[in-house]
DNA sequence: ACGCAGGCTAAGCGCTCGCTCAGGCGGCGA
DNA sequence: TCGCCGCCTGAGCGAGCGCTTAGCCTGCGT
């Protein structure tokens, strides 16, 4: 049921693909200071410092700080592509996989939304090539979503004018959910992720 | 009508309130460095080389970096709540205001994305004091919208199990246009507007 | 005619940044 | 037993940062 789980202290996608451990430790905590001061304003010291160790031991393990950012993102990217696909894919009809897809991704950013932060918002801080690379992944993600309003429409199941422009709404509503989930505490990400559901269901004019 | 004109090179906000010229100068330039490299990526030379002057210029007319910064977000939040409220508070009933509030404020956010994108992402480079202000111009933001929604709840007009919910999702929309906007240029701001307050009263159940 | 105040610059201070380098420590194969 | 190799540290380099200072123009009141 909840493909993500969550503590107070953090959340939990899959850096166990990051080796060796003391390199996890040193994304990890880059993921958890580019979230709360921004790339720019984070230094090498201080996600060195987050993981223990000295300045130098980063370059051990990656070759410059934006390498850190750059397999941040790729790997948030390829988590969030994996959650929204396994629900876009299901059984069921275009109300069911609209539902359950927002519901999945709104969850994913509720949840680990110190990495999706880092994902969504970080992005113009990577080079050229770096950046071009995720962005293709985006193309993935505004393409499924695209693909269950297509089908929803072409059912009769949905009413909608402008496909394009309701799927950039559709994921823009749920992308800026890491901009201000949990800054006050109240509505668990599986609320938000029912709640959201429900409106985008709405957008589309499905009957519900 | 449209109460926001923009030409090919930049947008209009009445940084007329901004004196002496030079002063002027030098925050529409930082408008634009902070909104296209971020507040920690943008340097003071860059900014006063912007402005066509040396760097020790920026220090007369501004005490720090983070001043400008900070009168910048300020104007902007005022100027979009101005925006906000002189749809929110016209005539006509719930869901008239409602479309006019989202397409006006919309087009702000698409119109003047530049400065759009400080007044909204660059909130928390703002030290404690400056940030508290501003999250109070914020709150008045969501009171608005809120207050719509309520009157047309109480009219029978909407159908909205969750106000607060709601109220989130469509300032959430509406706020992250200027994340996306303009990338590839097709959509103008009316159009983005009218799309966006059609999928927004879609939102709320209203009849239409 | 002249002083002076506001607007500006060239130079640079003290600091911290991303990143490097020489070397130390510990475990493992031979 | 010992040499090697992967991991890590202390010290520090060159660069660029935000910001300051001393002093120079220019225009305006008198």
């Amino acid at each position: 049921m909840s493909t993500a789980k969550e503590t107070a202290g953090g959340e939990m996608p899959p850096w166990a693909e990051v080796t060796p451990d003391a390199a996890r430790r040193l994304l990890v905590a880059a993921v958890e200071a580019f979230a709360e001061r921004g790339y720019h304003a984070t230094t090498t010291r201080d996600i060195a410092g987050r993981a223990g160790m000295s300045p130098a031991a980063l370059y051990i393990h990656f070759k410059t700080k934006e390498e850190l950012l750059h397999r941040i993102s790729r790997i948030g990217h390829e988590r969030a592509l994996d959650v929204l696909r396994t629900a876009a894919r299901g059984e069921g009809n275009a109300t069911e996989r609209l539902a359950d897809a927002v519901s999945s991704f709104v969850r994913w950013h509720a949840g680990a939304r110190t990495t999706a932060r880092v994902v969504q918002y970080e992005l113009d801080s990577l080079g050229p090539a770096a950046r071009a690379e995720i962005i293709a992944l985006r193309r993935q993600v505004d393409a499924e979503v695209r693909g269950i309003i297509e089908d929803g429409v072409a059912s009769g199941e949905f009413d909608v004018p402008d496909v394009r422009g309701t799927t950039l709404a559709v994921l823009s509503l749920c992308i800026d959910v890491a901009r201000w989930f949990n800054v006050n505490g109240t509505r668990t990400p599986d609320e938000v992720g029912a709640l959201y559901a429900d409106l985008v269901l709405r957008m589309v004019g499905a009957s519900k």
